[in-house]
DNA sequence: ACCTGAACACCGTTCAAGT
DNA sequence: ACCTGAACACCGTTCAAGT
């Protein structure tokens, strides 16, 4: 039992046991303190052994992202609601990437990531299909959904790093914010300073949903205006 | 004249002087590249001279994307294409950060940087404000735009300076694309494998024109619902 | 094939000392 | 106030050697 349970509590290093190290020390110590020496520290070995596994730190930020993004859950088409099906998918990547801090960053760059990590991707389109948007559309609005997601929830992790490591709580670190547009001079900056209050209205789930929402909005409208004619993605935009 | 023009070609530290170092070798070596150290030695000091003018290298980071935002170009509103005017002002972000190789990671995780690269926003939202773009929905959207564009910049960035390290030219990184979708499999990702040749269709510029599209055209969908009844961000969006 | 210890070539930052 | 040399406490990665 003893010789056999626990000789060592080393049993064997594996991909998946660095990954789930990676993860656990990325939530507990913030991206910037995880380290292929605190990851294999914590493995009871040396740095080097990790690179039998991966090849280096990128890859393993890459599978990061991976595992994480295999975590997502993506309903079952529905055509009716298709849109609310997208953001409800923002947000299942949100809290993810919130579940697991610092993941957001392995995700930065790394995209599309490896083919495991392909499956949520696959029932995104699956929605955009049913609720009948263009093939070009829909593999654009992928790409772009995506990377403004992956954005959102790396900046918010970036801003509470910072927060954390000058000591402030998050609150401490917002109060911060609205001064500085109060204070700002009104001869310089009168349509900023006007704004003061309203640019500091609404938390970070408001923002997001906001963001999404004008990317889904946006993808309707290009659907009602290719009703009228066909119309190219540059339409409005590479006139100049 | 040789006592005083050039005595020992170092003119005095200064903020600027470093600034610049950084920008310069941020351009030719890339974001990794760069240390403080790397900035020092060109600077003909070492690295411990820097911490007289920056407080540490998130600053100076900070630094540098002030500088960048300062440079934009944002033209005066015209009311009557307040929409194409924000196309415009995306595409001139876009530029500088690819004159500027390596900045756009200086600025995710660093908005809104410092006040002096406040002017281009005020100029934004008065472009915004011109068009008639409510205030709250304005504010949002200056948000969510910015960062949408610094990660499109920065993601692209980190993809080229990959595709550097690894000794591929841009075009050879992006062969490898078309055929991971081409190859997957259709009974596991029948909607991908379906989409494979349109996935990978559109380059950078193209991508980056539909995400803006998107945002703009949202942005103009709410203002149309908000004439019919009143709504908020969450309206398609905190049912759940 | 997998793992390891030790080393290499770096980092950012601090600090006492100089001017 | 600004600058410096030297050091501290780290990094990622490599490599010869072990099993």
């Amino acid at each position: 039992m003893a010789a056999r349970g626990r000789v060592r509590d080393k049993e064997k290093l594996s991909l998946e046991r660095i990954v789930d190290v990676a993860i656990s020390q990325l939530r507990e110590r913030g991206y910037d303190a995880v380290t292929m020496r605190s990851i294999a520290a914590e493995l009871g070995t040396g740095p080097a052994s990790l690179y039998a596994h991966v090849a280096n730190r990128n890859e393993l930020d890459s599978q990061v992202n991976a595992r994480i993004s295999s975590m997502a859950y993506v309903p079952e088409p529905d055509p009716s609601r298709w849109d609310e099906q997208i953001a409800e998918v923002a947000r299942e990547l949100l809290r993810l990437y919130r579940e697991h801090p610092g993941t957001a960053r392995c995700t930065m760059g790394n995209m599309p990531a490896s083919i495991e990590a392909l499956d949520p991707v696959e029932k995104i389109f699956a929605i955009l299909r049913a609720g009948g948007v263009p093939d070009q559309d829909a593999s654009w609005f992928g790409d772009q959904f995506s990377l403004h997601v992956a954005a959102f929830a790396m900046e918010e992790d970036i801003w509470k790093s910072r927060a954390r490591s000058e000591g402030l709580t998050e609150e401490e670190a917002w109060d911060h914010i609205p001064p500085v547009f109060m204070n700002l001079s009104v001869a310089r900056f009168p349509v900023l300073t006007s704004l003061a209050g309203v640019l500091t209205t609404g938390d970070a789930d408001v923002r997001f949903a906001f963001g999404v929402d004008l990317m889904i909005r946006g993808l309707k409208a290009r659907a009602a205006s290719a009703a009228e004619r066909a119309s190219l993605p540059g339409d409005s935009v590479d006139a100049c």
